[in-house]
DNA sequence: ACCTAAACCTGGGCGC
DNA sequence: TGCGCCCAGGTTTAGG
């Protein structure tokens, strides 16, 4: 579910409720949790619950910072723990599901929950996080001013696969999901189907916009909250109602009114307008 | 190296 | 109501 604006939402709102708190306790309902669904990964990460523990517990939450989808809460003495949260993780301050993998209890009487219906999300500690071979292999972040037209140019050359595709590799830009590829290719006027290489710089150009504009907008939205997302304070956001092709095949192009298409493209749906979008 | 399909896991929604 | 199928905001892995 959560990609760059819904992170950054979240991130935003743990800023200012858990800063300098300190962890007092961890109860950790799921294991997997610390170790990844998939075996390769597993064999990677084999860290115990009590191993956990014994590294978080005592400390203080420094700071939070965000990579790409990645969360990073930084602790006084430099260490971290790291959260993806997949497609359907959450992570609440106070929560009351009662469907918690994970809950990290604060000195200040705080708790903070990972909730997960699909528990493909992950939480890893790392001793150094801008180290970390994760973070490490992500592209550039799409807000800082380096994803420029010439960079995804350069990207996109010699590369067949369509440019929907490739702006879901996180090794290129990092932190945009199917929800604003699909957005940000319709407001640049691109069809995802199209292949990389074959779009023009003026077309990147809009496409750079587009992409900053979409995630900026839904920042400001506190992210998309058509399914499972909610906030820090398990509040939901207001960008659904501002989307106009994720998830809306067969509804009218709001732009010419034709009928909006949808299409699998390596394995992931994109909606389109094939009027518009070309 | 690059590309795609399948896998990971759970549950909502839809058609019959 | 119930069953079976399709779908899902992400990433990893297997295989071409």
């Amino acid at each position: 579910m959560p990609e760059l604006p819904e992170v950054e939402t979240i991130k935003r709102d743990l800023e200012k409720l858990l800063v300098r708190k300190v962890i007092g306790r961890i109860e950790i309902s799921d294991p997997a949790i610390l170790t990844g669904i998939s075996a390769k990964v597993k064999s990677r990460r084999n860290i115990t619950v009590q191993q956990f523990k014994e590294k978080i517990v005592g400390k203080q939450i420094h700071k939070f910072n965000r990579r790409g989808k990645y969360l990073i809460m930084e602790f006084s003495d430099g260490s971290s723990l790291i959260f993806h949260l997949r497609m359907t993780g959450q992570l609440i301050v106070q929560s009351t599901s009662g469907n918690e993998r994970a809950i990290f209890f604060m000195n200040s009487g705080q708790t903070l929950s990972f909730v997960d219906r699909r528990r493909f999300g992950e939480i890893f500690y790392s001793a150094d996080w801008k180290k970390e071979p994760a973070i490490n292999l992500l592209g550039v972040e799409p807000l800082n001013g380096k994803m420029t037209a010439d960079f995804l140019k350069e990207s996109f050359s010699n590369r067949t696969a369509s440019v929907h595709s490739l702006l879901l590799n996180q090794k290129i830009v990092c932190g945009i999901g199917n929800i604003y590829a699909n957005e940000a290719l319709f407001q640049a006027d691109i069809r995802p189907q199209r292949m990389a290489q074959k779009v023009s710089l003026a077309e990147l150009k809009k496409l750079v916009s587009s992409i900053q504009d979409v995630l900026k907008q839904s920042i400001l939205h506190r992210g998309y909250s058509m399914s499972t997302y909610v906030d820090a304070m398990g509040k939901k956001g207001r960008n659904q109602l501002f989307t106009v092709v994720y998830g809306k095949e067969g509804l009218p192009c709001s732009s010419c009114g034709k009928s909006l298409l949808r299409k699998v493209i390596a394995g992931r749906s994109a909606v389109y307008c094939s009027n518009c979008q070309k």
